[in-house]
DNA sequence: CGCTTTTGCACAATCGATGGTGCAATCAAT
DNA sequence: ATTGATTGCACCATCGATTGTGCAAAAGCG
């Protein structure tokens, strides 16, 4: 058979080659055949040619009679880390074995971007919206609750929609502890020693900061505002902090508490301007793992978040027929230095080479 | 203006709203009013309307009348990698400034999973398909063909449809021999203690295994074959690879290819089960550039792909009317250790916090 | 053999936007 | 005033699939 040239064969096509009505042929190649008591025989031959003619349904044609698409958006705000790279990885399989279509788009944490981006969503009938990491849940929820979209947070939450988020401040909690436990091992610690970078005007931020400084006050005694350090969630800003630091102070701080893998990487363009020694007895926390940042030369605490549990509580909480608009805490994971954790490629099959 | 429940406005709604039929204002909201000779203040009363009433068009009905959508496709592998992620997020911004929807997905290397992702796609009318490392390239070029659909290959190349690829060879070759040279620097090297590690039967794999080869035995005199070791794409088989190696050899190999970013992190899961001692002189070349990689506790050069370069060509390539069924070869960059080059993130302006 | 059921399918409206065509009203020119 | 051009817009078919409804033919039944 032929590929004829241009045009895809359309269930008018087959109703002609057929000779079965149009709704026939759709009722057969939907599957709603048996409900419209077609024979047998008739789909059988229906499915014969439409094999033979590679039919394939017109998904913007059945979106628009049905109005909605099959397809399912993840909101993120960034592609380009391990966090939500792992993320989007994890809801395309997670996606697709629901028989439905992943769509990941990115923007760029700006509240505008992601207010264009969701009313273009909308506008293709996407069927449910996964929102991670938006800068105004709250905004996209009206967007969404006015076309009537199902959607949830991850990873920020809202006031207005159900959330699953980790638990950012008990995730704060432990890394600091982990980061004061390290550097005991080297001295005894004031609190004024640690710091924590990165992060700026998020819930985030928030819980993250109040565990820093709640474990700080409690094991250390104190938790100085110097030590927080926002930065906003740049590389290059994260940079300029620690630059700034150690012009100051002639040294880093001996721990180091850091807001997210985006932050951490301005840590290595410091480290990059600066030798060996300028970090030879520093603890590194980051919120937020990296495998390869968790390798570094010097010892490097790093916080998982449980992508996998949060999507899958997400998941669960998309298919109750009228969720509660409450915030899931999932527990994220202390990873020690040195530790080279599986992920979701590890759940790919490798293909015979 | 209260959100009206649950049905957005269409034309036909503003039509009544307006007193003008749908067509004149179809042509008013999507610019073509002009040419259809609309009065200015019929076409500012409607306008009007939309706004108030946050008229947006369903992009599935337009998209079934043009059989075009704006939706531009982008199939990845994998998300989970900086070398992909990154690829999306360059990708995705310049879809935008095309006044267009990126869609990015991946399809996991399997090649039965790369052609219903596509088929899907194109069941979706989407206007244009970037494929990047897909195992079956010209596959994916058949459907594009019978589809209609402007397509082009990254990364690793077909012979149907124009490619844009990394110099594998080149880049294979350069970081061969900054591998051989800074190796030099500890005593004379042997051809058989450098070992390429990881990828497969691809296109890309084969021209970095010459180019590797052909620089170990430009500058060693010879190019042994128990060197190569292809492991896939999977960090859990060449993490197999190395143990076995340790296993057999009492040490790691002192220099080490390694094929991508992904067969790294096999490298990484080894050296979790090993001492420092394990790896205290060996120098590390991964074709893939990975920030927190390139700051690991021993020398890690790294070959990081032109992704701006190669986009862009391909972008230029898809403007052309009939473009050449050609391969072009972009020349990637040797990374010294300890660099921590900027990347798509850097061109987000940080929103105020 | 009539009458009711069941089977098997066709018809036609619909989803929302687009664009070719046609037509009335206005205006200009002779 | 008649003709011709221009302005401003409405009409309607169309893209491909879905689905409620209706109806003829076949089958079942007494």
């Amino acid at each position: 058979m032929r590929h004829q040239g241009k045009k895809k064969a359309t269930i008018y096509d087959l109703s002609v080659l057929s000779g079965c009505s149009p709704s026939t042929v759709s009722a057969v190649l939907n599957g709603t055949w048996r409900k419209r008591r077609i024979k047998q025989s008739t789909a059988e031959l229906i499915q014969r040619l439409a094999e033979q003619h590679r039919y394939t349904a017109n998904l913007q044609a059945r979106g628009l009679r049905n109005s909605r698409s099959g397809l399912v958006g993840l909101l993120l705000p960034v592609h380009d880390n391990r966090y939500f790279s792992s993320m989007a990885q994890t809801f395309e399989a997670e996606v697709r074995s629901h028989g439905k279509c992943p769509i990941v788009v990115s923007a760029c944490r700006d509240p505008r971007e992601e207010r264009a981006t969701v009313e273009t969503l909308i506008s293709y009938s996407i069927d449910e919206l996964f929102i991670a990491g938006a800068t105004d849940p709250d905004g996209i929820h009206l967007l969404c609750e006015a076309a009537g979209i199902r959607h949830i947070n991850i990873d920020l939450p809202g006031t207005k929609a159900p959330s699953v988020i980790s638990d950012n401040y008990e995730g704060a909690r432990m890394l600091t502890e982990a980061i004061i436990q390290r550097l005991s091992a080297t001295g005894p610690v004031k609190p004024d020693q640690i710091y924590l970078f990165g992060g700026r005007n998020d819930h985030a931020s928030h819980e993250r900061i109040r565990g820093f400084r709640d474990a700080q006050k409690q094991r250390l005694g104190a938790d100085p505002d110097q030590c927080i350090q926002p930065t906003g969630y740049s590389p290059d800003m994260s940079q300029k902090a620690f630059e700034a630091f150690y012009e100051r102070e002639g040294r880093l701080p001996r721990g180091l508490f850091i807001n997210s893998s985006i932050n951490f990487e301005g840590l290595l363009r410091f480290l990059a301007q600066h030798p060996h020694e300028t970090f030879a007895d520093i603890v590194v926390g980051c919120y937020d793992y990296d495998p390869f940042g968790s390798f570094l030369p010097f010892p490097v605490l790093m916080i998982r978040q449980d992508i996998e549990r949060m999507l899958a509580k997400a998941f669960e909480i998309m298919e109750e027929p009228r969720p509660a608009v409450e915030i899931h805490l999932i527990r994220p994971e202390l990873v020690q230095p040195r530790t080279a954790l599986t992920g979701p490629l590890d759940l790919i099959r490798e293909i015979d080479v």
